[in-house]
DNA sequence: CCTTGACCTCGACCTAAGTCGAAGTTGTTG
DNA sequence: CAACAACTTCGACTTAGGTCGAGGTCAAGG
């Protein structure tokens, strides 16, 4: 271990990390990432943050919005790679989260399969029919709709 | 079954699905629903709207784009109360979009799972530490950053 | 007939998650 | 030291998915 560099560029951790430069500084204004300056002004990273932006790229593949994101990684501790047990505690957060949307995704696959499968040309007991009254039932003004992140407390 | 009116107004529409009105309307501009007018110029939707409806929305719901949407919807036909045959070939398609986002979400868990379970303090041979070269071996450029919706050809 | 509420269009505005370009500065290298 | 790539900020722009309000029309009841 000899020439691994301490602290990258921004141009160096958006290469490593596949995300763009313009991103590296949009997920800094929001808070999801911290840099040091140089002299000069110029950002640069430490390499954990690399770890970072893989944690928030997986997130977001999995509909998680940066707030989200942003909450969790609050967790972390900003100047220190982060250790095993402050992973720990992020994981169990996000383990209770992807449980839930494997779960919804599930429910609606097998409901839509067994619908299919189950011949009623009338549609009249399956899922797709009933759906309108599922939806209804929620009441008006209950579904404030943030369709795709209903797991943020 | 006596009094089930034939068309439904906007609004009553809007109390049954839980969509909002003004939402109505955008989903209509952009190609997902569609009404008649009376000669008052004032919409009139099917019965089967509130179906097509629900569709939309629990598509949303596991972070499909309306755009994608749309695409699935124009399958179906637009004049008539759409038969099994209509929802089985829509189905069938997003039978597989929906494995693959359940794939992915499982895989994603099953790793942070793994990670924080294997008790490696150092986190160097686990998915969180190597995640990163993952990333990095998709080339630069590569990533194009739709974060949410990898299935939509 | 007149009121009232539901409806119409249209354009402005909003959040999220960024991108793009201009104009100026830094850092590296011949 | 000059050149040039990489960096800086800032504001304008983008797409998706809508919301809001103004100003006008339609439909039903008294």
């Amino acid at each position: 271990m000899s020439k691994l560099p301490e602290m990258l560029t921004i141009g160096q951790v958006a290469e490593r990390s596949g995300v763009p430069h313009t991103a590296l500084r949009f997920y800094e204004e929001r808070g999801l990432i911290a840099s040091e300056r140089t002299a000069g002004n110029q950002r640069r990273y430490p390499r954990s943050v690399l770890r970072r932006l893989a944690f928030i790229r997986t997130a977001q593949r999995v509909g998680l919005s940066l707030e989200d994101v942003h909450d969790a990684l609050a967790t972390l501790p900003d100047n220190r790679t982060p250790t095993k047990s402050d992973w720990s505690r992020l994981s169990t957060t996000w383990h209770a989260e992807l449980d839930a949307r494997i779960d919804a995704l599930i429910r609606l696959r097998d409901r839509l399969t067994s619908c299919i499968g189950c011949g009623c040309l009338s549609l009249r007991s399956c899922f797709l029919h009933n759906f309108e009254d599922e939806q209804a039932s929620d009441g008006p003004g209950a579904p404030k709709l943030k369709p795709a992140s209903e797991g943020g407390t």
